[in-house]
DNA sequence: TATGTACATTAATGAATTGTTAAATTTATA
DNA sequence: TATAAATTTAACAATTCATTAATGTACATA
């Protein structure tokens, strides 16, 4: 399990490394949110440990920057915050983090929180390969194999396309498809619609079923 | 999403029942853990929000029972803390609970947990496909088997033949069917027959019968 | 048999939803 | 920075769906 920590305080990053690695935590660390940005897209780590404050990039900003990246969309996100900042809790959820711990950090609470975290991540997992009859999707590979064709997706057709074959058949709304791969972002009514079009006209196929008034869904 | 509330102080119950009904939510409330664990057994809520501090039975045993009984083994359950009692966050997280939140609460910062925890729960839903005899309709994959064939139902179509199919052979008024499918809209009096027939028509059966002067059922 | 009531059927209409295209904007990459 | 690629928006077309109105039919009852 690979760790980021971020804070402005070298104290601090050497306090938690210590204690994370004791656990068996492969840590990394960065002293600000546009260090950590590049180090995160080098290492994609599992969870990222974000303090509020920093001085340039604060953590609600890095936050949000990390769920643009397709290599931290899903990692775990988790802030440091002081007990004075009480507000910043919801900014940060609503940026996308997943957990916070309030300074001054106890260890022991930390360690568990973060194997709480992780543990509830494990059950997400999934193998990044899904195929289902001649279409076969490799998430790590960031490839698209349809008829032994490979067919190159931009990244948002990949993923929505990626995001309907996790459960074959089940119809998404469009909530739930804006939610999970536009991270709430408030797009247009139609920008879905035109990636699906996209995904229909590259595979010449027409897997994505839309379903009036309820969703789309990935079927044979 | 029900959500039952236990606590030992009046004051917070009403408190945290009226910031939590302003959200939509459906709350219950109990003031111990004894009670607490009949009530649960009988509304099996999505969210428990277990105070920790509690006489006769405190919040962590009754979470222990909790999550020993089948009606709330999945449920979600949040602790309410004290500042002063860090270490009962650990022994919370060691008895089974997904989140805690500190007293004194923040009604807006303990909506967005409750939203966080609700969201992070949803994929575990479970599914929702009624079958009878040759006949079957999937709610999840909106999509109705009929003597293995595949057809398609319109929105309201599809809802009405599965509200009906959710009691087999009870009847339901038009009144009822309103309600549900229609959402108490105000529509037309043929409204319902239209859809019903076009059901019939798609089905090339009558399983749903009419009783004239009664209502609809669904039945062999 | 005549009559009233309740439901069925059909077709027409309009609303809601999605598809399509091109252009604008943003982002990535040489 | 220039260029290409990807993403989003906007405008409008196309389609499907929901509802209603008009009319027909079955059935019970006087």
């Amino acid at each position: 399990m690979k760790i980021l920590i971020v804070d402005d305080e070298k104290d601090i990053l050497e306090f938690l490394s210590y204690n994370l690695e004791k656990e068996g935590y492969q840590v990394s660390t960065a002293l600000n949110g546009v260090l950590a940005l590049g180090l995160a897209k080098k290492i994609k780590p599992d969870l990222i440990i974000l303090d509020v404050m920093m001085p340039e990039m604060d953590g609600v900003s890095t936050c949000s920057e990390l769920r643009k990246m397709p290599e931290t969309q899903n990692s775990l996100i988790l802030f440091l915050t002081a007990r004075s900042e009480e507000y910043s809790e919801l900014a940060g959820f609503n940026a996308g983090a997943d957990d916070y711990v309030t300074k001054p950090i106890k260890p022991k609470l930390l360690i568990s929180r973060i194997k709480a975290l992780l543990k509830r991540n494990k059950n997400n997992e999934s193998s990044s390969s899904i195929k289902i009859e001649d279409i076969e999707i490799d998430k790590e590979r960031h490839v698209l194999m349809y008829r032994g064709e490979e067919i190159h997706l931009a990244r948002k057709e990949f993923n929505l396309l990626y995001y309907l074959m996790t459960v074959p058949g089940k119809v998404f709304t469009r909530e739930e498809i804006i939610s999970e791969v536009w991270n709430d972002a408030y797009v247009g009514d139609r920008t879905i619609d035109v990636h699906v079009r996209k995904i229909r006209e590259k595979t010449g196929s027409n897997y994505i079923k839309t379903i009036k008034g309820v969703g789309y869904k990935f079927d044979i």
